[in-house]
DNA sequence: CCTGCAATAT
DNA sequence: AATATTGCAG
């Protein structure tokens, strides 16, 4: 209980908090987000040409305007929710924010059915970096489901007869944090800062349409369990007292400290500090790390600084239908949260 | 009211 | 097993 207490740092109170009325906040979130460089062109073949006819598969025109668009024609959805909540808490930096609102669908929630099994999840995500001087990268990778058709239809789905979109009353399924939705999350945990990691700014800088304040705080609790462990792991080799000038290079408490250490690249945010060898033998965090069956861990960089195009070097395209545009771009500036 | 966290439920 | 809920303390 008391060692809980790091990681509180007396925001509740209320809401005045003096720092999400501020500025600075806000106008770091208005890079903060992936977006542009995320952008997987969803009008692009996931499968080249050449490989694509070496095995007969016909390209279909690719899912281009139309596709995306009925992908996406679920609009202020979203708005709905963000809106209500911002004012409840003196947001009204809409027009920041707007840059994601204004975007409404972003993403949809994924919702697991119950008893109908759970059908194919989102596509893959291949690392696909530009190491364009490599070049010894075989496509060889694995042909996964390559013709899933249409995914992202929109709306989450509910289990199977609640369905009232509208607003509550509708018992939403279980979400299910797919390697897109818990990068998301992850962002934006990372690039918040600690102080403002709460899960109702999380949730609303996320933007995702149907994701409650609940389903992010029960996520926050997991995740940051998870980094504890990490971090307990990773300090515990060192002197203690590395811990309490708290200016250890890791995560320290959570991803405030070096803003560098956010976002993994989908997986988990791995603290610059623990070598790659030295894992575990094995993390209990799944969705993130390995989940269902994205079981491919590719770098775990952990420096990278900021948000910039950096740390998506392995894999690109996520979330998926989503076209981000007017967010545009957080610069560089983001040497986002820690001081203050 | 909101957050964080453990325990507990589904 | 992964999430959701609940209860409690701040």
């Amino acid at each position: 209980m008391s060692e809980s207490d790091d990681l509180r740092h007396g925001r509740g109170g209320g809401s005045g908090d003096g720092e999400l009325d501020g500025e600075d906040p806000v106008a770091e979130w208005e890079f903060g987000l992936p977006s542009c460089d995320d952008l997987a062109p969803l009008s692009q073949a996931l499968i080249p040409p050449d490989l694509a006819s070496a095995f007969s598969i016909a390209l279909r025109p690719s899912r281009t305007a139309g596709d995306v668009n009925r992908a996406s024609r679920s609009t202020l959805t979203g708005l709905r929710r963000c809106g209500s909540t911002a004012s409840s808490q003196g947001f009204s930096t809409n027009d920041n924010f707007k840059s994601f609102v204004d975007d409404r669908q972003s993403m949809e929630v994924e919702v697991e059915v119950e008893e109908g099994e759970k059908e194919e999840e989102e596509e893959e995500e291949e690392e696909e970096e530009e190491e364009g001087d490599g070049a010894d990268k075989s496509d060889s990778r694995k042909s996964r489901r390559i013709e899933t058709a249409e995914e992202v239809d929109s709306t989450p789905r509910m289990d199977d007869s609640q369905e009232d979109p509208s607003e509550k009353t509708s018992k939403r399924s279980r979400l299910v944090w797919t390697p897109q939705l818990h990068k998301r999350f992850v962002d934006v945990v990372a690039h918040l800062g600690i102080k403002n990691a709460v899960p109702k700014t999380i949730m609303q800088l996320m933007n995702v349409e149907g994701l409650t304040r609940e389903n992010v705080a029960s996520h926050l609790q997991k995740y940051r369990l998870y980094l504890r462990r990490m971090q307990g792991m990773s300090s515990e080799g060192l002197s203690s007292s590395d811990q309490l000038f708290t200016s250890t290079p890791v995560v320290h408490s959570l991803n405030d400290v070096a803003g560098s250490t956010g976002h993994g690249d989908g997986q988990m945010p791995m603290p610059t500090l623990m070598p790659y060898g030295a894992q575990p033998p094995m993390m209990p965090m799944p969705v993130y790390a390995m989940g269902h069956g994205y079981g491919h861990m590719r770098m775990q960089i952990g420096d990278l600084s900021g948000f910039e195009s950096n740390q998506y070097v392995t894999q690109h395209r996520d979330w998926s239908s989503n076209k981000y545009g007017s967010v545009a771009s957080y610069q560089q500036t983001a040497s986002n949260e820690k001081r203050f």
